[in-house]
DNA sequence: TGGTGTATGTAGAAATTTTTACATTTGGAT
DNA sequence: ATCCAAATGTAAAAATTTCTACATACACCA
């Protein structure tokens, strides 16, 4: 079992399969601009090409562009981050976790947004009730 | 600003200093047996060596081994790969983040910790009430 | 005291990654 | 129709990364 999905990424490999998600899709010039150190159009696009080899991405062709998509769908690439976070960095405690993410986005959140989060973790007491 | 403190690490670099933030601090042989494809004792060792000439690893000596420890905290490490992590899979929101960490990890979480995280919140909330 | 095992020092070979260069294709404007 | 701009196709040079090989240092122990 692999720790991590994109474990064998190089690093220009990984910088651009994070703007696509970021992006969801995106052309080449999207994932230019994008990039913090602007490398040639043509490098990037060499770049997602062996992306796509490696089975990373797919694209479909919109008029003459070729827009890349991600193949492992953001759901399942984020749950593979977060666990990644989770045991690197909180020695696997989601509760630490928790509340870094709580600790360092407070003051962008409204209060409709704590309020949700709280009744979804009330929810989850519940359920672990229940199982009790 | 840089997007990510470790954005120019290569992949075996940022392998190892997963390796070594979550272990806190490790000499090679340690490293050498949390990776995945056990490459051999003396690449591991030179990419030590590069990571502390980057300046991302310190080391002291410890009889006859070197531990490395990282020169950027976990602290500050961890928030900047939660921050990484909000921008590329969330979306930038933090509820929709940490909502996916009670997903990912319920089951995992005890009561008690259910109930520190909806105190902890609690706390956000009153706060955010008293600026109004 | 000399041998052995384990560690680091250093150079450079091998492999991979990243970029560059140039050819080709294609759709649209004139 | 022809030219132009903007895209992709392909090859390979350049740069970086990764690994290997061998040298040296040092504690430990028979």
């Amino acid at each position: 079992m692999k720790k991590n999905i994109f474990n064998d990424l190089s690093r220009r490999e990984r910088e651009i399969m994070n703007i696509i998600y970021e992006l969801g899709e995106a052309n080449v010039s999207d994932v230019c601009e994008k990039m913090e150190d602007k490398p040639g159009y043509n490098s990037v696009r060499i770049t997602l090409g062996i992306l796509a080899k490696k089975g990373y991405l797919t694209h479909r062709r919109e008029n003459r562009k070729y827009i890349y998509v991600p193949t492992v769908p953001l759901k399942r690439a984020s749950r593979s981050a977060a666990k990644n976070m989770l045991r690197t960095f909180f020695h696997n405690s989601p509760k630490q976790a928790i509340m870094a993410m709580i600790d360092i986005s407070s003051t962008k959140m409204t209060r409709e947004e704590l309020d949700d989060i709280a009744s979804y973790i009330e929810k989850e007491r519940k359920k672990s009730e229940e199982q009790a």
